[in-house]
DNA sequence: TATATTTACTTGCAATTTGCAAGTGCAAAT
DNA sequence: ATTTGCACTTGCAAATTGCAAGTAAATATA
């Protein structure tokens, strides 16, 4: 298992030493945002992470304890990834990136969820945790 | 100037192609709890960040429109860097960073700070976002 | 039963990025 | 005239990333 660097004690530097990467955050959100669980479904993403990278990132993110990592119910060849807690509070820095980045990059971004986030922030952030929470007990 | 690249038009994903990176949430960090403004104070941050990446993220930062770089009004030798709107709009992230590091890694956290955000989170982003756009025009 | 496919990785290697130490250039103080 | 401070730049070794291909176990198909 692969040990982790602290720069400081810091909380933002702690942060950033475990989720500061272009890929953790995204692994995250496709959790969060579309519900996916396994290796495979993290690869089809439009960003294309390479394979390495991915079991990389799942590796730490499990040594972690931000996600856990089960055999899948159907297949014994399948793994189903699931946020724990410590990932479920991750949600509301996903959302502030979600924020940032359709006010001030040029982005796509779901109606429905910008509409939600605008409505009420602190509505849709409990709400994709509590998705979150649901999945990993199913 | 660099190019940015930008991997898929996700939201969070091109935050990520920007402010995704082990460094450069620390310069904005020390921008808005350390007031720091110049080269020489973000090396002096407890991280110890290497001259040339900080010299190459100050020049992404500027070039994102983050930041602003204009010579100082004492000398003519140093530089100060300021926040943009754009960069003010980074500070809900940032403090979401505090509140996961402090939550869920051993850091030393100032107390008053965390006070400050558990008592009011949006009360406290938008009082370091108002500092900083005061120091914008200072 | 044999073969192909799915799922989840691992491996090798080139290219990019990082970290460290030292050096450069300009302005201001001594 | 020389030193000091500030803001970088440069050279290079080490670490990380990205790409393509290969491996292995469980399932599906012929």
């Amino acid at each position: 298992m692969k040990e982790l660097k602290q720069r400081s004690t810091c909380p933002v530097s702690t942060s950033l030493d475990v989720l500061g990467d272009k890929w953790t955050l995204l692994i995250l959100r496709d959790m969060v945002f579309s519900g996916k669980s396994s290796y495979g479904q993290f690869l089809q993403s439009a960003e294309k992470m390479a394979t390495n990278v991915l079991a990389d990132r799942l590796a730490l993110l499990e040594a972690q304890g931000i996600v856990t990592k089960t055999v899948a119910a159907d297949k014994k060849s399948k793994f189903t990834y699931r946020l724990t807690e410590k990932g479920v509070d991750v949600v509301p820095i996903i959302v502030e990136l979600v924020r940032w980045g359709a006010k001030h990059a040029a982005t796509i971004v779901d109606p429905a969820l910008l509409a939600e986030l605008e409505s009420g922030k602190d509505a849709a952030v409990a709400k994709y945790q509590q998705l979150a929470r649901d999945k990993a007990l199913a």
